[in-house]
DNA sequence: CTATGAAATGAATCATGGTTCACTTATTTA
DNA sequence: TAAATAAGTGAACCATGATTCATTTCATAG
């Protein structure tokens, strides 16, 4: 005999997947996963186009993972705001709500390409297998809050699901739809950025909390 | 001089144009825009495939006038039928709206591959232009609504573009979204469909109303 | 050094679906 | 009927982008 795997190959192999990987968000981040092509993601990572198939079945699949990495990422950010929003520190279910609202908000108007590319922009079949998920675990999160609010009496009675579907929706279309004030807006060298991020976001979170039927 | 543009001649030509049309119309209703290949238009109205490029200059011009034609008598109904509640016979902003969204979501409801294929099938860029226009004018339709409501002192004060995009969104998502209560829907045989139906545009009344701040 | 198994290469190939165009057919007027 | 013009045809063509695979390079163990 005279080969056998060893940690260093191993190790090699794993790398050059993860420069893939790698690659490949780094596109989805600039240009969409329009921009994620099989050739450019190996142009990208500095291999030849075939090597992507020994570490991939195929390209979906490739791009299914950077996917499902990107969004583990940002579910788990709005998870963690949300349950930052202490029940024992006096917060509320609303302030649970508004936190995961803000949070979400912020994170795709900074990343917006990265937000269009998962919540909007058109993707492949096996690719919006993991949007489903991506929008599930969103609803999920509203869900449970919603559901909290209406124990505490902070929130109106309501199908909790229906309600958590819209607000993903809601949230979706104004943040990075056609009609977001972003993919409208001027010219403006994001000076006033701030200023218009700030006014969304709250717009956003008044909305949302009068949608649940919150009293203050 | 030996031919001259008749009127026979002038009908006929019309008469293929619509049947191109009305084929494609008719794909897309059951399979989508995906369904609306050009061969499979061409062999639905009974012509060659050459036939299409003598009345439109691509497959996309087609397409988006397809989606045009559909867009406006989608947003005809709903316009129509928020104009019907008169505000002259006791009606109010709150009755306008209710009605904009259950025509919405009635029609999406029993049209749903045409509701589909207008709010959330991925399209090229020429037809997402016609939705986007389709999306602003839905928009537009809320946001007078709301903006009405506001200066009546039914609805709360508030930034009406935003909240208007959002509206859209939010049906978007619940009525065709993946996670519409659709799509993730059991085997029923449409026994219990008009239940679920009511109920589903129930709440969503009530969710929108609650959204723009309407008190009771 | 050499045999062996695996990884990398990238030009060639395939798949899909829109588009062209040389040619045929239809309609109209002299 | 002949000339003129336009509509219709459909197989060939093209564009895009994923995928394959014969070949080469690399790493390992005897």
């Amino acid at each position: 005999m005279a080969y056998r795997e060893t940690e260093r190959t191993l190790a090699k192999k794993a790398d050059t997947r993860l420069r893939l990987l790698k690659a490949a968000r780094r596109l989805v981040q600039q240009g969409g996963f329009a921009a994620a092509s099989a050739s450019a993601v190996a142009k990208e990572s500095g291999v030849a186009s075939g090597t992507i198939y020994r570490h991939f079945p195929n390209k979906s699949e490739l791009v299914a993972e950077v996917f499902r990495y990107a969004t583990e990422r940002e579910v788990a950010a709005v998870a963690q705001a949300c349950d930052a929003q202490d029940l024992a520190q006096g917060k509320t279910a609303a302030d649970k709500l508004t936190a995961a609202v803000e949070t979400f908000a912020m994170r795709a108007l900074l990343g917006s390409q990265l937000a269009y590319g998962l919540i909007a922009e058109p993707v492949d079949t096996r690719v919006e297998q993991e949007r489903l998920r991506y929008r599930f675990a969103y609803a999920e999160i509203f869900e449970d809050v919603i559901e909290l609010g209406i124990q505490r009496g902070e929130f109106v009675a309501q199908d909790c699901q229906i309600t958590a579907a819209a607000l993903v929706g809601m949230l979706a279309e104004s943040l990075v739809g056609p009609l977001s004030p972003l993919s409208c807006s001027s010219k403006d060298a994001s000076l006033n950025k701030h200023h218009e991020h700030d006014d969304l976001i709250h717009s956003l979170t008044a909305l949302v909390l009068r949608a649940v039927g919150f009293t203050s």
